[in-house]
DNA sequence: TTGTAACCGAGACGGTACGTCTCGTCTTGCA
DNA sequence: TGCAAGACGAGACGTACCGTCTCGGTTACAA
């Protein structure tokens, strides 16, 4: 996106948009999160500050935006069992931040710590995941594979936990059929 | 720690740690991690720029020593049962925590993902905490109570991944002995 | 100059220097030259750093900038001998030295001794000297007035000298008069 | 001078000293005065600051101690004639800072306009060099030479200002003969 | 048809913090 | 006591970004 680019009058230029995001993913990639500054990324997409700061106010919210580019199929398949659906989550998951946007996800929950509104988005996005994986865990439950007592909201937690630990720890090629043996299983006998 | 301190000779002076990292945990305590500036730090210490880069090189650093300061009672009480230990694990932890050193620990896993010596220090941190976590399942294990095939390290990190979720999603208030049901029971029936 | 000035849009504005070159003077005069940090000058004049460096890329263009503001009449006077044209030309001199540019002057050839640029801009302005003097000269040349084989930039080369050294031994209060019966005299007798 | 060196009890070691001065020396040339630090001689010296500092207690002075080391043969010769006699002196003076103290002198000057200490030192220089001009003039006077009515004091400034004069415009290879003709001929004619 | 409003790239602005450097002072432990 | 060593408080250095602004130009829509 070299080409000059100018206002196409007073609404949201959608080619800027791809620029500005396609130069932040690129200085990601390239220098990773400290090195993404609005600066930086403003250059890169030949792009005024100004705009930038007009559309994505802040750091995270453009780490946001480019995390969203990247969708993966969230369609969690039905295996018909329990530990084997978590299995295929997990395996899906892993397989997209190997893909290349684990530096991506791990610096937005960084950023998260410090700024609010990035900490907001994340909740929400991360409680829309949950929901995808209560929706799989109250398949279980509808074919009565689902012990009584369990919030199935704090089952998706325990597997949104382990793969943010996996994320944050450099382990994104555990093995999934594992972890989700680990995280279904009862830990005790009798 | 106002009065004027001065070199002790060609050796680190200990007065100048200590008034260092209270310094840095006032700051903390204070502005937050976004405030937590090696400027502010070596201001409010009356220590000189190049004394704290001498002994922190880089604000991570920082923050761990700060947090090995704050130090909490690792004694894990053995109450003769593995659900229960592990739901004195995570009160004690999620105490410690609400007493003032979530601020400092989100703060360290956030500066991880973009320092790697940070990242190398968290890690060790991690460990040892996950051999604690391990001597306790080593119990179970011993008293016969854990199921065969799960590695107690694998079952460890679950429960320091569903620690930092809560951390890092602002839910340290959450209830200890419901985590540690949905962690260590089953989440299948027959 | 202490109301607030911002940018006027992506070109220098000159209020800034104007402050800039306000702040270097006062300073100057009132901590001399080892206390003219660029520091003291941007906080002194409300600027960046930033914004200085971007102008003055070091301390000699700053002080160049400075004195050049302090332009003197360089209208040398003719008063139709040599002698007592070069009395007035001293006199001017040493008059706007003592006036309050002296620190400022002394500065400049002091730190033109270490930086390259600025020993660049003083040759410059040396010479530009120089072509005034030749010219006083020229005019002594035109009335038969000068002897042969005297090369009128060296005899301007000995009128500069002997002010820089004035100049840089603490001695504006010199005698112009003395000074050019001494310069232009002929030492020897016979 | 790599060897350890040590006390040699209460009062001055001149190992010491001499490795100093050289290391200060060997600094000048590689990275010219701005790069003559205490701390670069003392960490070159292998000498401790303090030891710096109690024998040399400003840049400047350090500066002057490495300059007399480079002491010239200060026999101005005996022509017969004032004019080249001058010459002389001017020859032995350009020669010798051609011959690396150029660097060196020109530093102390630039020094001596914001240390008054150095501004002391160098004036002494200043008129011990100027005293033995004097003495030179004082035999052309013996031999009924001079014309009246000049101050041989004010003669032999013309010489050293028009010295300096070169030295600080990067000009040491300028012709003797000729600055000693234009100082010592009268301007002008009949 | 003509404002005019909002967009665009550009980049200067006042600032803060960075990490490095040097200053001059100090305390130690060895010789 | 002199010395090498080096930690100390202090603060200037020059750089990088921050978030705001003004500019001059462009385009679309309303009057």
């Amino acid at each position: 996106m070299t080409e000059k680019r100018a206002s196409i009058g007073a609404r949201r230029n959608p080619d800027t948009e791809t620029a500005v995001l396609d130069a932040a993913a690129e200085v990601l990639a390239e220098k990773g999160i400290s090195g993404l500054s609005m600066e930086a990324v403003a250059k890169r997409a030949r792009a005024g500050k100004a705009t930038l700061y007009r559309w994505w106010p802040t750091r995270g919210a453009l780490l946001l935006a480019v995390y969203r580019r990247m969708k993966f199929d969230d369609h969690y398949p039905d295996t018909g069992a329990l530990e084997s659906d978590i299995a295929g989550v997990l395996a899906l998951v892993l397989d997209h931040w190997r893909g290349g946007t684990a530096q991506v996800f791990r610096s937005i929950i960084a950023a998260a710590q410090a700024e609010p509104d990035v900490n907001a988005a994340l909740t929400e996005f991360r409680l829309e995941r949950r929901d995808a994986l209560v929706r799989v865990i109250h398949r279980a439950e509808a074919r009565g594979e689902l012990a009584p007592g369990l919030a199935p909201e704090a089952l998706a937690d325990a597997v949104i936990a382990m793969l943010w630990l996996k994320l944050l720890s450099d382990q994104t090629d555990a093995d999934p059929a594992e972890l989700a043996r680990v995280l279904t299983h009862g830990w005790t006998q009798g």
